[in-house]
DNA sequence: CGCCGAACTTGCAGTGACTGCAAGTTCGCA
DNA sequence: TGCGAACTTGCAGTCACTGCAAGTTCGGCG
């Protein structure tokens, strides 16, 4: 069950450009703004027709700030995969921590992309929308787990919550430079989801 | 201070345009599909110039899904407005709860934009990302009222947590046809939320 | 090795979203 | 009553995005 990409040239080669035209949207977009940019732009910058472009990515959005396409089934999967022991909150944060550690060792890529957020407030509107898929996987996931029709309120607040607050995390870790680790910042976030989010301590710093 | 919504005949004409904009879209989408309505379709039926929609709308899914402009800046001065020593959480649970009030008038609308997000999956990343403004005032508010500095993780982590609860809440009670009333539910999503997200104990229902 | 089918790329042509601009029209107010 | 601001409208243009029908490349099998 390992290799679930065959890693194919044919797979390789298709990694590479849309990797090549998501750096190419983010690096051109940094430069000229989100309206200073046409698709057509991006797939020259990347070496590929025009058409090429939309057969990776929905729109000059999703190659922005979407996701990759396996990523909501992959992590699904590793969330039925827990111990059915595991309070959810915990198996969530489990799921979580380990996509952020996948982001970590790319972090001029994640770089790059907080700045192009920074720049244009209106794509953290998109951002916030990539991650309605990831959300559906993971609630149907979760449901499926505690044994809960998939329309309880339950999971889906419970998913709703922890990928919104994973996010915040990755937002707050992109603004700041990448100074703390990423998945230290996820984890002080799941601990203060865990607590109730009390208000912190801390008030004067 | 009372009327910041003078009222005039500009205002009730525009109030009333803009949801005369609004119902077409829905009932229109609802009926032939997101893709089976162009905007200029939207317009007529409105009684409108297909130029007017845009001044409305920043485009098609804004209507559908959008929040209106104003609604932003009064929870967040609501907010503001709470108790100083009140904790955030509870702050944030008091303003939604407000804005919760204001849904249940209109349910007959709501419902139309829960079976229009029902058969269009693709308009929940929509609605998620329309919240986004929303964020961003509630995060400032919530930061000043703190005394923290705006890129501070806590209020960004318990706006974003909050306000997403809030709408799972909306999601919950639109695919249930508001058998329960809505403030209810956003009640107990934010029980749940003060309680670390514990697993429910009631596992077999 | 050679070949077939599947996957991927590309060009083309078309639809419709969205924008700026420059009149017109309606309303608020003194 | 009349002036200025706000709002509506039409127009023309750009660009996002799509389906289709070739071409091209790759994977695998005889």
């Amino acid at each position: 069950m390992d290799p679930v990409v065959p890693d194919s040239l044919r797979e390789r080669k298709k990694r590479s450009t849309r990797r090549a035209l998501r750096l190419a949207a983010l690096s051109l977009v940094a430069e000229h703004g989100l309206d200073g940019v046409t698709t057509d732009e991006i797939a020259a910058a990347a070496d590929v027709s025009p058409r090429t472009f939309f057969n990776y990515f929905a729109g000059k959005e999703d190659a922005l700030v979407g996701n990759d396409p396996e990523v909501a089934g992959q992590l699904a999967a590793e969330l039925t995969a827990r111990p059915a022991d595991e309070a959810p909150l915990d198996a969530l944060r489990a799921v979580l921590d380990a996509y952020a550690a996948t982001v970590s060792i790319d972090e001029t890529f994640w770089s790059l992309r907080a700045r192009v957020l920074e720049a244009h407030p209106h794509l953290r509107a998109a951002l916030a929308g990539s991650s309605a898929d990831l959300d559906r996987a993971l609630t149907e996931a979760l449901a499926r787990r505690m044994g809960a029709p998939p329309t309880d309120l339950y999971p889906a607040l419970a998913v709703a919550v922890a990928t919104s607050a994973a996010r915040t995390a990755l937002w707050y870790a992109g603004t700041t430079g990448f100074t703390r680790p990423f998945r230290d910042v996820v984890g002080e976030a799941f601990d203060v989801l865990a607590a109730g989010l009390p208000a912190p301590l801390a008030l004067g710093r």
